[in-house]
RNA sequence: UACCCGAUGGUGUAAUCGGUAGCACGACAGGUUUUGGUCCUGUUGGUCCAGGUUCGAGUCCUGGUCGGGUAGCCA
């Protein structure tokens, strides 16, 4: 409603069918239906989120209902665990489906009745071919395909054969059902495709009620049929099967007294991200092989890996918005993905300070003992979000990365001799440092502070009116109210663009450095306890901006005695940039 | 060598009936800034090719080129 988004080809679509009233009263766009319909066979992941958003996000433009439906129809893949993930998953994404959980396998009685009628009106037939047999009659895309030997049996036989086939008489793989179309047809899918096979295994959802399952092409439009889903959309691989879609349709509704609902099968492409695999094969293959440490892996696009990390479901939705949807395969970059979740947490997360590579700091004319409470703000983008005190003392922990002893030309932070701004406390300037007589690495540095920059801010100009100034503000803690926590740097897990095209192994395009652990000095808000200003989030997740690091969250690992963090994505870093250059 | 689909700056995506090719991201250059973040301003750069129809084509027609999909008793 709100949205003054242009309609993307399918809303077009449907804009023209609300128009000229094709599923209902003309200008009634109530009666618009959807669904989500994925086979519980693993867990999902970022592209399922686009069909995930499309589907709901269509439904609710046009105060339309939108279903989630298991298309449970082979039990050989299909597993329970895969039914409650699956719920969860669209739950955190952040979407209500309308009803109960549907599931294919309920609407198993009516497919097969529906089944009876194809047989006795000719359109399909029992074969007794061999799969082997099956695949070598097809024939290939630019030869026609031979016809089973079994094609024109009489349909009194088949349905007979059929009955029986549900009994459990036969053993499995022995005998099909296929429909009798055309075996010289252009489109192989319409090469008389099997409708039913004898499959013997315990089905997630109805038990062991069935010995026959209906295959795809087959059940998909009933199962959309039964519902009266009025737009059935999938992805661009199915595209070839729309014909059977309607064919099988049509010919149920042929010379019927009650017709069955024919919803329109809609074609888009699916999401395709740079530096990611998300095909089930890879997936599998990276947790059994030990590359990540399990399904929600905060490195994996899986939904729960993503969870995991830190990423919000807001900023998933805002991405598929601004992707959008076509028929052209393209390839997104997944710094898109970065970009949409930094937007979010730039707006909504708490700063914090912390400390990932901790570098000690004596402050030599600072009291001993002495503890000031700064005030800090909590959000510069949200006044709102309110202040908080930081203690500040005259140890403390810098990062290691901003001093150098000898640094390059533009580097504004500290330097001996030089002078930088701690963030909400003092000035301080360098006035020596210690370094490890083996190793050359710096262990102390040594400052003064100016009392007249407390809070930051700069001292009054000089009697001759000029100002001191600096260039560099550093992030700091106090190192005796430092919380010391895990934190896990996360990178891409993948430095190619597309893994495994150039060798054809992904193996060989892994980041070594996708993961690095660092043992952080923390500001004391960022203690197990959630400190009473901190936002609501939509799923609970405690998520912060590390300030000029990042955005984290705290990881399920952590206890009382022990913070863990991940680090979501780091902020955009001009420095790092230049210094590459 | 069969069938289906697609093609607009580096990337993604708009352009009503055929009527000024726009937006976002990136890159680059400035400005603001107590985060080398954010924000603001500017610059860069595009209709796959060849014909045709038309006063006028990204859009319509014809032919090509390139890319994707399709030969499971998977979905």
């Amino acid at each position: 409603m709100a949205e003054e988004r242009t309609p993307n080809f399918i809303e077009q679509i449907i804009d023209r069918d609300i128009a000229e009233g094709r599923w209902g009263p003309a200008g009634d766009s109530s009666v618009i239906r959807t669904r989500f319909p994925p086979e519980p066979n693993g867990y999902l992941h970022i592209g399922h989120a686009k069909s995930i958003w499309l589907n709901f996000s269509i439904a609710r433009r046009y105060g339309g209902r939108c279903f989630l439906r298991f298309d449970d129809t082979n039990p050989a893949k299909e597993d329970r665990e895969y039914i409650e993930a699956i719920q969860e998953d669209v739950r955190w994404l952040g979407y209500a489906w309308d009803g109960p959980v549907r599931y294919a396998s309920e609407y198993f009685e009516w497919m097969y009745e529906l089944a009876k009628e194809l047989i006795a009106k000719g359109r399909a037939y029992v074969c007794e071919l061999s799969a082997e047999e099956v695949r070598q009659m097809r024939g290939t895309p630019g030869e026609p395909g031979k016809e089973s030997p079994w094609r024109n049996r009489p349909a009194e036989e088949s349905l007979d054969l059929f009955e029986r086939m549900r009994a459990g008489e036969f053993p499995d793989g022995s005998k099909t059902l296929r429909a009798k179309i055309d075996m010289a047809h252009p489109n192989l899918n319409m090469r008389d495709p099997v409708m039913y096979r004898i499959v013997r295994k315990p089905h997630p959802h109805v038990g062991d009620r069935w010995c026959v399952y209906p295959m795809y092409d087959w059940a998909h439009g009933l199962e959309d049929s039964y519902e009266r889903i009025t737009h059935s959309l999938c992805t661009l691989e199915f595209e070839n099967h729309r014909p059977l879609y309607d064919w099988f349709i049509d010919a149920i509704n042929e010379g019927r007294e009650e017709k069955i609902h024919h919803s329109q099968q809609i074609e888009f492409a699916k999401l395709l991200l740079t530096h990611v695999l998300l095909s089930k094969r890879n997936l599998l293959a990276m947790v059994q092989e030990g590359i990540v440490r399990g399904w929600d892996d905060p490195r994996m696009h899986t939904l729960r890996g993503m969870r995991r990390r830190g990423w919000t479901p807001e900023s998933i939705r805002a991405f598929c918005e601004e992707v959008g949807v076509t028929k052209y395969n393209s390839l997104i970059d997944f710094g898109r993905l970065e970009n949409a979740v930094r937007e979010h947490l730039n707006a909504v997360a708490p700063r914090r300070m912390g400390v990932l590579r901790p570098l000690r700091v004596v402050i030599e004319n600072y009291p001993e003992g002495k503890v000031e409470m700064m005030d800090a703000v909590n959000n510069p983008e949200d006044p709102g979000a309110g202040t908080r005190k930081v203690p500040f003392s005259r140890e403390l922990f810098i990062e290691r990365d901003d001093f150098m002893v000898d640094p390059p030309k533009k580097f504004f932070r500290l330097r001996p001799g030089g002078e930088v701004r701690l963030r909400y406390a003092y000035w301080i300037t360098c006035t020596g440092f210690e370094a490890d007589p083996q190793t050359g690495e710096v262990v102390l540095v040594r400052c003064t502070y100016d009392p007249q920059t407390r809070g930051g801010e700069a001292p009054p100009p000089a009697p001759d009116g000029t100002r001191r100034k600096v260039k560099g503000t550093l992030h700091w803690v106090s190192a005796p109210h430092a919380i010391k926590a895990e934190v896990r740097l996360f990178d891409r897990l993948f430095r190619a663009e597309q893994p495994g095209k150039a060798t054809g192994d992904f193996r060989d395009d892994l980041n070594p450095d996708s993961m690095e652990v660092v043992r952080a000095m923390l500001e004391p808000a960022l203690g197990p306890e959630p400190a009473s200003d901190e936002p609501a989030w939509s799923d609970g997740i405690r998520r912060f901006q590390l300030e000029r690091h990042g955005y984290f969250c705290v990881d399920p690992d952590s206890t009382p005695e022990r913070m863990v963090l991940n680090r979501t994505v780091s902020l955009k870093d001009s420095w790092q940039k230049a210094k590459k250059q």
